[in-house]
DNA sequence: TTGAAAGCGCTAACAC
DNA sequence: GTGTTAGCGCTTTCAA
């Protein structure tokens, strides 16, 4: 555990710690012996340059955060890998800040791009609307937004970028594919986020609603509660959130179809509540797809061997999260400029979950 | 993006950076009345102390590594939320490492503690022979091992821990139910990697064969080879190895359950092998359970819901990754001791994929 | 092509 | 209780 300097090195090659410096960071004039005499004398002593130190000295740490609320996600842990590799290619790390649904531990996270812990910011954050967020934007550090949005800030230079799947559209492919079949009382299990995204996710089902000739009926969408003020974990060491999340979701989608008979499909939204929302159908004794039709939202490997094999909206998530990277890479490299956007589709992919209406 | 100092605070205030320092870090005397002024002023300007700053000077840095191959694995997920929460309450961050399989990866990121980015790591590193773990270990950083184990460091002081959950007694646990319904031909597919558990996975196999009388066969067990040298991203930005993964699981199993037609049942040790696994099942026109009978390693929250509910021999994820999590903080802040070993067990829950033995 | 020197912003003795 | 001072290990002008 001992530590070398490049003072060590300066001395044991006879140079200047600064050439050390020059030839660690490959810039500058060295000569071609020194360098390599320099680089022997690294490789033999073990020497790895500090990294507290080099941030300290250039005001970067080459690290960012991502900022997501749970990792019960298939779509998110694509995203995460995704972003993760890219980075990695960029020379850059990821701290991980999942926050559990909690909004105090999303602020403080997002905090961490001010302490100069971290160069920026991936998130898809719940207060993204709150006053901290538009700070963070307003003085210019680097964040990307993953399926969330932000007005005022339009034209605006910022480091700001959205990475969004087209949730609109999204919510219209599952309803016009359940409307087409015949379908005319479409459940609709969501969370109670106040997100900026979720008018867009109705939007589609509004829009495809219409577009069918079909009323849209608010009774139809249940929003599921979702605790935002508890994340440490119980007695029983298991985050206490997503137990809760469940329960909530089973008992939810129980009364919802209990009391909403005539509802002969459901969309489920947020792929964290549809194992709740499967045992909540078993529980009150209906049948995918005999006697309920069921799109789900993000594919995962085991919708193929569900039973029966789910149909899904899926969700570009590998390639958001390579190109939120990529994204918030050029934006920590380079001046504010007006916000970046991608937007990307979402794809249905029909397995046997519905059926006709009668 | 104006960076407010810990000298402008002073300034402000009228005292030395020396008193705000204190009161930042809560320890040495300050005056109550000076505090509530500096914070005030903290507060007022948006202070936030510079983390690399800190870092330097304290020879720390608060942020722990986690290297894993991949989080498509549930128990993967379950470990990593379970340790990120632990570690945030303890003042702690997470910095992930996913290596996709990638042993040059997974060496670059143990580097890291050594470069003194992170106070310590938690993995379970493929590698965990090579020469690279053995030199951490022996240059006392602090490491926790998940699911691995390491010879040669018995009753040296270092700061090693491991948790683990009893590999042995997990695939003992799917081998004696399956024995115990009458199988007695029982596959096993598992990875070609040659991990120091492996040994004990299969010596519970053997174990259980044994106590039932049953003959071990080597060719029963298929392993599945993983590419561990490439895990750079294809043209369709999808991760290279996942994919192969896949493919090489499917091939592998096809050809093992036609080569070997007399297998009634099958384990499969590796829960990112699982859907090749149920698609090699389902083109070679086997149905599970009664065409064969099925034990898959590490729960998760669909496994219920599939066709037919899966039986798994469930993995104590969650509480692995807060005794993981805890362990290495109490290494980081001690001195070096004998290694900590924590072994959990692993638990068999009975759905409906497997069938007594006609 | 190289070296000297001044920080980066904070912590931690030590003195007062 | 508080201030002074010397670093932490590196990067980066600026001179030589």
């Amino acid at each position: 555990m001992t530590k070398i300097t490049a003072r060590q090195i300066a001395a044991q090659t006879g140079v200047s710690i600064a050439t050390v410096s020059r030839t660690i960071n490959n810039n500058g004039y060295v000569h071609a012996d020194v360098r390599a005499r320099i680089e022997a004398a690294m490789r033999d002593l073990g020497y790895l340059p500090n990294q507290a130190a080099r941030n300290l000295a250039t005001g970067r740490t080459r690290t960012v955060g991502l900022v997501l609320q749970t990792l019960h996600s298939p779509a998110f842990v694509d995203m995460t890998e995704a972003i993760q590799m890219t980075l990695r290619e960029k020379g850059y790390f990821l701290l991980m800040c999942n926050t559990q649904f909690n909004q105090q531990i999303e602020t403080d996270y997002l905090r961490l791009v001010q302490s100069g812990m971290l160069d920026g910011m991936i998130t898809n954050a719940i207060n993204d609307t709150a006053t901290e967020m538009r700070q963070l934007v307003q003085q210019n550090y680097p964040i990307v937004f993953i399926n969330r949005s932000l007005t005022g800030i339009e034209g605006q230079p910022t480091r700001t970028g959205f990475v969004q799947m087209d949730l609109q559209h999204a919510t219209f492919l599952a309803t016009d594919y359940l409307a087409g079949l015949g379908h005319r009382r479409i459940g609709v299990i969501t969370g109670d986020m106040q997100l900026s995204t979720q008018q867009r996710r109705l939007g589609g089902y509004r829009e495809a609603l219409q577009a069918r000739g079909l009323e849209f009926d608010p009774l139809l969408v249940q929003a599921v509660a979702v605790n935002r003020n508890e994340a440490t974990r119980d007695g029983q060491l298991t985050p206490k959130n997503a137990n809760a999340l469940h329960e909530a979701t089973v008992q939810a989608t129980g009364e919802f179809l209990t009391a909403m008979p005539d509802v002969s499909a459901l969309i489920v939204i947020y792929h964290t509540m549809l194992p709740g929302v499967l045992q909540a159908i078993r529980q009150v004794g209906r049948r995918v797809p005999d006697d309920l039709s069921l799109v789900a939202f993000s594919d995962f490997p085991m919708a193929p061997f569900l039973d029966p094999p789910l149909t899904v909206v899926a969700q570009p998530s590998t390639e958001m999260g390579h190109k939120a990277a990529d994204m918030l890479v050029a934006l920590i490299e380079q001046p504010a400029q007006p916000a970046q956007h991608v937007l990307l589709r979402p794809e249905l992919i029909v397995r046997q979950s519905c059926k006709p209406y009668p």
